[in-house]
DNA sequence: AATAATTTTTAGACTAGTCTAAAAATAATG
DNA sequence: CATTATTTTTAGACTAGTCTAAAAATTATT
């Protein structure tokens, strides 16, 4: 059994391992926690003790296979989690993700079983991010910035890169949701805005906002 | 905002005052924690800080208003997810407790009242225990035990003393479930056992089952 | 009312998790 | 390659929560 701590240490190395591939870096961990590195190092210590991580003094972490699963399992409640705000708690999607926090630490094997039943085995998160199964296999989509599409491409929303509120909320707001289509009008060379259209409407994008939004091609 | 440790403490001593009107022990607390008794006067201490209990060196200890609907509303937690693991996620009566456990500590307004509205605002969880309100305010109804009933009256199931698995397995297994009548035939002054009817069968009730089980005249 | 039994509190120690400040190791730079 | 700069680890301290053992207060019993 892990602790709630553990647990949160093991989700920030399985995120930070799935963009980096190499050993994840004290300083990483420190900062997706928002914790300082001597704390870091203290729980690397812990965690490699239980054997979740391999670590060798200033060489940085990487997950076991075992620390893989453990780690992929929390994902797994998470999202389910936030799922089920969405879709049954009428939350929207930019307030799901500090209860999901608290939410995935809960234990028990049943209630996450039955969750998934009740939401009949949903793929995707909210968010569009994809749902580790119960061994922890993730089915990865190819799926790309807004910003690399060319001028006449197009695909459909199927996630996004930045998940904060503010940034949902400003989506929301330009009606842009997952499943949409978005075709690329223009490209400014000046300040790398878009021209997009969506819903049949002409809009114009930020390079930020064209940086954060996935889509399926 | 309260810890863990200071919500399972004031949820424990607003159960015990329900029974005892009295200010509750050092010792009651521990024994209902399963904790030692210097632990709690520790414990009290930082609640007394906090002004959710009233406290003088070896009087023992009274929930202030505040405690009490702090704790109060823990309890409409707790027992608002025991309505939705068995009424919506299959768990039977005798599995939700531990699970209820850890979900009362999750702390979301809107996630409470989005549930109890799921629910259909349901008035009492599936051991039969009423679910305080908002603000706190709890419809006590005036349940007795079976064992009070005299010869040939009869009262309809409402909840349990004891809400043990083995209990409300052993329930399960008899049959009897809450909303059901149950009319006492006889009564064995020798061991106190009762002959009752339920569900048109005739059943021999022991002194400690009559004990635990509430009914409603 | 005096003594014994019980309850409660205190004192001191321990673990988990965190922090600051300093030391050690690694990486970057001229 | 020698010197800086950065990263990482260690050392020591702190809080929350718990425990054991001993002291103090309360309650029960002769
Ligand atoms: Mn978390
Ligand atoms: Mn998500
Ligand atoms: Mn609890
Ligand atoms: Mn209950």
């Amino acid at each position: 059994m892990f602790t709630l701590s553990e647990e949160n240490y093991l989700k920030a190395i399985y995120h930070l391992e799935s963009d980096s591939k190499k050993g994840i870096s004290t300083n990483a961990i420190a900062k997706s926690l928002e914790t300082k590195a001597s704390s870091v190092t203290d729980m690397i210590k812990k965690l490699s003790e239980k054997e979740v991580v391999l670590y060798k003094k200033y060489q940085g972490v990487t997950l076991t296979e075992f620390g893989k699963k453990t780690a992929a399992n929390i994902v797994r409640k998470h999202r389910l989690w936030e799922v089920f705000l969405v879709e049954k708690l009428n939350f929207s999607w930019d307030e799901v993700h500090d209860v999901a926090e608290q939410l995935e630490h809960i234990k028990s094997p049943k209630l996450i079983n039955e969750l998934d039943a009740l939401l009949g085995f949903p793929t995707h998160d909210p968010h569009g991010d994809p749902i580790p199964d119960k061994e922890g296999n993730v089915n990865t989509v190819d799926k790309i910035l807004l910003s690399t599409l060319n001028k006449e491409e197009s695909g459909v929303c199927v996630g996004v890169n930045d998940s904060s509120s503010e940034f949902l909320r400003f989506l929301d707001k330009k009606k842009i949701t997952l499943g949409k289509k978005i075709t690329v009008l223009e490209k400014e060379d000046f300040d790398d805005s878009l021209s997009i259209e969506i819903d049949g409407e002409k809009l114009s994008i930020s390079k930020k906002i064209a940086n954060n939004l996935y889509l399926k091609k």
